[in-house]
DNA sequence: AGGCTTTGTCCTGAGTGTGGAGAAAGTTGG
DNA sequence: CCAACTTTCTCCACACTCAGGACAAAGCCT
């Protein structure tokens, strides 16, 4: 099957393109309500566009008291493929060109791996996807990386969790691979965008995103636009000091956020706990699987075990204690915390919320939402399509 | 006198005005080279500016082995003021339309005397500029206050050390008193956009700008324009905790940075360390003046007092802890520190410099340069005329 | 059936912008 | 001093963009 090849001609077509991707079906006269265009220049572009493939006309809308109008909408058998590296499991995705996701996958792996082993398994994954006739080939991929990445090359820079990444040219293997555009970005930026797009995040121009899973991050918009800093690696809060001669972490230093409060780190604490004998639940839970997570602490806290939610209450301190600082230097409009420990739920987001509330200035907290993302493992992969989408929705 | 009445009547043009407000006089051919439109349709817009009067075209350049080329440049009766109010005093300076300062007043005045008092300042010390032959009126005003503004509208908004500007119209206000526009920013945007104009951040595209002064505040730029976050109150880091039960600070909390470094801190740390004997320098000084500064604190350093370096020094942990945070999360491509207390020049910036590149992940720090402010008092009333200008030099 | 509404198409005219021809004004070398 | 060349600036013809109105198509309601 012949893949997009079109991509829009001016700005007006990719406008239209982005508004047909985020507001599904339309008429050409909703779409001049939505677009600073006469109906005539309007319609030109629209056929324009008809003509490349890129949209089609199908069926007529009820009627709304007048002539019937036509649907526009984007190429139905347009396909994406939505990749979200993690620091230990892989999701891969496949969305329509309204970004919904239509299959999605998870396969528990290693980011350290390397590079190698992991494109292996997520070919074997975009390639069962494939065969359930969810796709019959992709238009364009977005990929998410857990590490800072040189975004214009789409090339993992000094990764600290995956080492064996470093400089590899993840965006031409996967293109090669896969014989379609492709994108590469910060998992963290994704999942900002994944809410942006269709979760919390909707109406928000400037906000944060922060990602607490095996280490932690922050996404940061910027009216509406991600932004990424100077050399890729803005949004890297897992590394600022929240305790002097604090934990050793394994980035060299002592004292990282992310020494003291992330998966990883709420897991060993929890264990620890576990053998010191503090808690009854979580020794049995550790017995019972060899290892604690996270889920297993949210599992804990729940069942109202307070070693649990002591950890979690000091975890989200700290966490607070940094979202705290970062609310008053970027005075977001919006703050939402999302990843693998999105599990503790509201325990986690009450000393989060008592931390920023307490610290920073009521001008900068009036009326500031702290909430939890609210696409939960889809956000990273309809992130990662939306930012090809993006790239493909822009004048070439 | 008539003062300037047209505005550019399109993006073109007012992009030909900047152009020309940053580069100085140009010939049409040099217009050319630096913006994406045709000689024809350069010439058109050059000629419309040039019929406004915003342009004007006096004499001819030297040859470059051809036709000598004609000078256009802004119309050099055009002059805007600059006004930055600071915690404890005021800066009044006449620009021309390249920004150039051509005049520059300052008057010790504490901000918290209230609107009132301190505009009627400003209107004598501007009256005496235009005295002094430098300005026959101003074409345009911007204002720098100490604290957080409702961009659009130009009030000050819940500003912790000017209580009484709080929702007062300082923008109408000026604007009535003047009879010219007035734009309204904090104070430490201000310098930022300086420090771009004019000074050490010309090619800088993401950069922060940290101010020390009688508080801390940092200017955030993004992609060469000021950001201000959601409620204006972006940069407000002079109240991110350093220290969890620290110092009671005037908002309310403790451990604030502000109460544990900044002009105000530094001053009375001096004075008790003077009181307790424990520098003979700074007593003296004490002595002669009955209080202290931070310029005494300078003097005592640069005189080799080993109390005043370590006061410095342990300030610029302070600072450096909170900008570390602040470069992990914003990645920017230059830090700089400006403010009251740059005269403490190279002693602090050193333990700055120290504590960002041993706390920041070496991505965000491997070509990060952290440099003192080039401008000093100018660069506030700079970017006061720069912020008007950038106003004015838009389309209406 | 007739009037009204909504949707979509067509056409004209104003304006925007490009590129080339060429005039104006200078330098350089013989 | 003249011819050749360079740079700067102006003028003009042509293509393209885009808005707005007229009008046709297709529906609803009475």
């Amino acid at each position: 099957m012949r893949r997009m090849t079109a991509r829009p001609a001016n700005t007006h077509q990719a406008r239209l393109l982005r508004l047909l991707r985020d507001g599904g079906p339309n008429s050409r006269a909703q779409l001049g309500d939505r677009i600073d265009l006469s109906r005539s220049k309007l319609a030109v572009e629209v056929d324009r566009l008809l003509e490349t493939g890129l949209v089609v006309a199908d069926g007529l809308a009820a009627s709304r008291g007048g002539r019937r109008s036509h649907n526009i909408r984007l190429a139905p058998q347009l396909r994406f493929l939505g990749v979200d590296i993690g620091a230990t499991s892989v999701d891969v995705a496949v969305t329509n060109a309204e970004l919904e996701v239509l299959g999605h996958l998870n396969h528990p792996m290693d980011v350290r791996e390397g590079p190698v082993a992991v494109f292996e398994q997520v070919l074997v994954m975009a390639a069962k996807l494939r065969a359930s006739g969810l796709a019959e080939g992709f238009d364009g991929a977005g990929i998410g990386v857990p590490g800072p990445v040189r975004f214009p090359e789409g090339v993992p820079v000094a990764p600290p969790i995956m080492p064996g990444w470093d400089g590899f040219p993840v965006r031409e293997a996967l293109s090669q691979e896969l014989g379609c555009p492709v994108m590469v970005d910060n998992d963290v930026n994704l999942m900002a965008m994944g809410e942006q797009h269709a979760g919390v995040a909707r109406t928000a121009g400037d906000f944060l995103c922060v990602k607490i899973g095996t280490g932690i991050g922050c996404g940061i918009v910027v009216g509406g636009e991600v932004y990424r800093g100077t050399t890729g690696s803005a949004g890297d809060i897992g590394h600022i000091q929240v305790e002097p001669d604090g934990r050793a972490c394994a980035c060299g230093n002592r004292g990282c956020l992310e020494a003291h409060f992330s998966g990883a780190a709420l897991a060993r604490d929890a264990e620890d706990a576990a053998r010191a004998g503090q808690s009854a639940e979580l020794a049995a839970r550790l017995e019972a699987a060899g290892k604690l997570t996270a889920v297993d602490v949210a599992a804990a806290a729940a069942a109202g075990d307070p070693t649990a939610l002591d950890l979690i209450r000091e975890g989200g301190n700290r966490v607070g204690q940094v979202i705290a600082g970062l609310v008053s230097f970027f005075n977001p409009g919006l703050v939402v915390i999302g990843g693998g420990v999105t599990g503790l739920g509201h325990n986690l987001l009450a000393s989060v919320r008592t931390q920023v509330y307490r610290q920073s200035l009521p001008l900068a907290t009036g009326n500031l939402p702290i909430v939890l993302g609210e696409l939960g493992p889809a956000a990273g992969v309809t992130g990662a399509a939306r930012l090809i989408s993006d790239h493909l929705f822009s004048p070439a």
